[in-house]
DNA sequence: CGCGTGATTGAAACCCTTCAAGTTTAGTGG
DNA sequence: CCACTAAACTTGAAGGGTTTCAATCACGCG
């Protein structure tokens, strides 16, 4: 709970007070590699923070393949807010890429967590806006670089996220074939060296 | 400025005595087709809401390709919230492919309605939520499906849109070239007749 | 050590784009 | 309201980027 604790001390303003009483509204849990925490059809009621480990979201399209949606390594938070908000069953998987550490907490933590810190709704509401512009910009992405630009825009805004993930979920993330991928760095290997 | 008032008075039961408040942070505007609200490189600090007409944002990217990222018919809202919110200039361009008369207002006027109507504190959080969801959707659907398979989930989703914009921007909007959508809807036609 | 997962590489196939030309449609001014 | 022009749409052919399939290689873990 103490990573969880910083991070809203230092990202929400929340007090010491505020959080011994929001953390009654938590839980924590481990889980270890290739555990689930949603599986598609699932109802998502709750929301994950990674204090430690590597999550991450994906879905099976009709075929049969799967797309990566989002990573979520320490100090981020993962779930469907379709799921949540809308109480729809969720279209995606949520699993362990390492053994993991996390808060989980679901929508009336939030809502509390609102109520007591004007801070914490501001920075909830800037949260909520940053992902629509990582999506945004995702889409903006998809529609107008190639392969080799896609690659080298997510090592540029997740290169810790290059050494911690197999390279073929990084091609599934960017919507690319692993061998696509593969000859991709190729190529860029002989640039950079 | 009545269709506005029904719109809220409905989706987010505004009063009419809230309303005759708020009323007062907003303007309205006649826009002729063709015109700009927004231009790369401003800061956008207005949200628009559509009364009667037609809309879109769209980006140029570094090719000096156009790429559609939203249209806004009658009561709809446009905006570019990133730039808004953190005061960016914006990488957005909106004009109006018909002739449009508009509710122009800002933050202020979001915050002041928060600030009186809970309901409507509820549905703005619903609309980031919507949105949300629509761009997830986008990313899915360039993720997983080839052309054809994406302008058939357009012309279900946004019907009465494929009547009113020119082929080649729906094909800007799917990320495809305007002769591809062409033949695409050659091949349809042959099967939906 | 051996098995399995991930990465690489090549060849063929495919979808889509681009370019170019022709046709249709829509808008404008006389 | 017609005539003209520009814009939008269509169609064909060639080319490019990416995928798919298949085989091989590398490596970590039990």
């Amino acid at each position: 709970m103490e990573v969880f604790k910083k991070y809203l001390e230092e990202k929400a303003q929340v007090t010491n007070e505020q959080f011994r009483h929001l953390e009654k509204l938590a839980g924590e849990k481990k889980i270890a590699k290739g555990e689930y925490l949603l599986r598609q059809e699932e109802v998502c009621d709750k929301i994950y923070f990674v204090e430690k480990g590597l999550l991450r979201a994906y879905k099976v399209d009709d075929g049969g393949k799967e797309h990566i949606n989002q990573f979520a390594p320490e100090n981020w938070f993962i779930t469907d807010r379709s799921s949540i908000l809308f109480n729809l069953p969720s279209e995606y998987f949520i699993d362990a890429l390492e053994k993991s550490e996390l808060i989980i907490f679901d929508n009336d933590f939030l809502i509390e967590a609102s109520n007591i810190s004007a801070s914490f709704r501001e920075y909830n509401k800037n949260l909520l806006h940053n992902h629509i512009r990582q999506l945004q910009k995702r889409i903006d992405s998809l529609l107008g670089l190639n392969a080799e630009k896609r690659y080298l825009d997510f090592v540029e805004t997740y290169y810790n996220l290059t050494l911690r993930v197999p390279q073929w979920m990084i091609a599934s993330y960017l919507g690319i074939s692993p061998e696509s991928l593969s000859r991709v760095r190729k190529k860029l290997s002989v640039i950079i060296k």
